[in-house]
DNA sequence: TGTATTCAATACATTGATGTATCCTGATTG
DNA sequence: CAATCAGGATACATCAATGTATTGAATACA
């Protein structure tokens, strides 16, 4: 049987310092941020950081892909929760206050690691292929509502997904520069909004030849 | 009688180190650019630089400044052009399609800038006194054509200018992160089919009380 | 309990960036 | 044309950050 320990893991070592340069890297910014800024928030030395990681890029790229991940899977769960439309905008709704609850922090972290990956070569792939899995999803979900209205969309699909995915991240940038200015629900409710315009609109398919 | 200059004036050697800086923050970004770089571009030394900014957050804040008067006046002038909705739309367009030839980095540089300004205390105000101004404009034409087909609208102004803002900014993050995917004249043929939605559904006012 | 190992701390060498002080050259003026 | 001035180039001192090599302590294991 051993002691208490008194140092901490090798993953634990690894989790703090991921965890305390997604803090710093919102506040000041990727380039900004020295390693030593990080080990200094972590309580390490830059020993412990050139332990674990190769360099900052190497650490960047993997709090990229940690961040890609969560969100792609936070999502995901919300969308599973779509088989009546009324529990997925409960769904979306609470997961619109989550979004403002954590503050602008997470989205701050999200834009710094997307402009940072958009100018790697070697990230902008893993970018790309975010963008298209979260398309996807919403695509998903637009159909599934469409079909259970029994009514064509007034544009084309993938034009409705853009609109959704852009108002979605513009709203979040949007909130980063006056927090507090727009409502946590303001994107789950414009959507409901859409959405009752879209049905109230005649259906095109009742007009004749 | 002068002979032609051999050197610069000092307006242009400004101007110069400015477009420098607006072509290599859009390409490696601000916090990663070094004076030195900005100087390499314009083909100075760095005592060029000195002579004329104090460092570099003093030249971030003249270009922000520029970005967002520019900016702004561009927005101005194109809302300008209303007295149809027509007119309107005809001039959105080329303003999309300006906004696609200019390549991604003018997007990256406002994002850039953005980002920078938004963690400074200094500049932080501008930046939100942009949005409003942007937001204002917005909602002048949104009114504007809302008197012209007389029809309110579905959901409160503010919320239409929101959701305008952002589906437009979003929309140029997205067109960043994957080029050429998004058609140029996708924001204001959105808008349009958005309109046309507006348009064909019921008149709340003509249903009795 | 003693020994080997692992991993973070420390020390150090190197590099790059900043800002200032000085110099040099092209422009301006009498 | 001489003298002065303006402004960009050069040289230098300072500082901060990086990465590596070495050390030391905590853990695992015999």
């Amino acid at each position: 049987m051993s002691r208490a320990r008194t140092r901490p893991t090798r993953e634990e070592t690894r989790e703090r310092l991921l965890a305390a340069s997604a803090k710093v890297f919102a506040e000041r910014g990727i380039a900004a941020t020295s390693i030593e800024d990080i080990c200094d928030e972590a309580g390490f030395s830059r020993g412990a950081f050139y332990s674990n990681f190769a360099n900052k890029d190497d650490l960047v790229l993997e709090l990229l892909e940690e961040h890609l991940a969560e969100n792609e899977s936070e999502i995901e769960r919300l969308y599973e929760q779509t088989e009546s439309p009324e529990a997925f905008l409960l769904a979306m709704e609470s997961d619109d206050r989550r979004r403002t609850a954590a503050l602008g922090a997470y989205n701050m972290l999200g834009m710094e690691l997307t402009l940072y990956a958009l100018r790697d070569p070697a990230n902008r792939p893993r970018l790309v292929e975010h963008q298209h899995r979260l398309r996807e999803m919403n695509r998903e979900v637009i159909d599934r509502i469409a079909e259970q209205v029994g009514r064509p969309h007034p544009m084309p699909v993938e034009d409705v997904v853009t609109l959704v995915r852009a108002f979605d991240d513009g709203l979040s940038l949007h909130s980063l520069i006056e927090p507090g200015v727009y409502r946590p629900t303001q994107f789950s409710e414009t959507m409901v909004a859409l959405q009752r315009l879209w049905l109230s609109a005649p259906d095109p398919d009742d007009s004749p030849a």
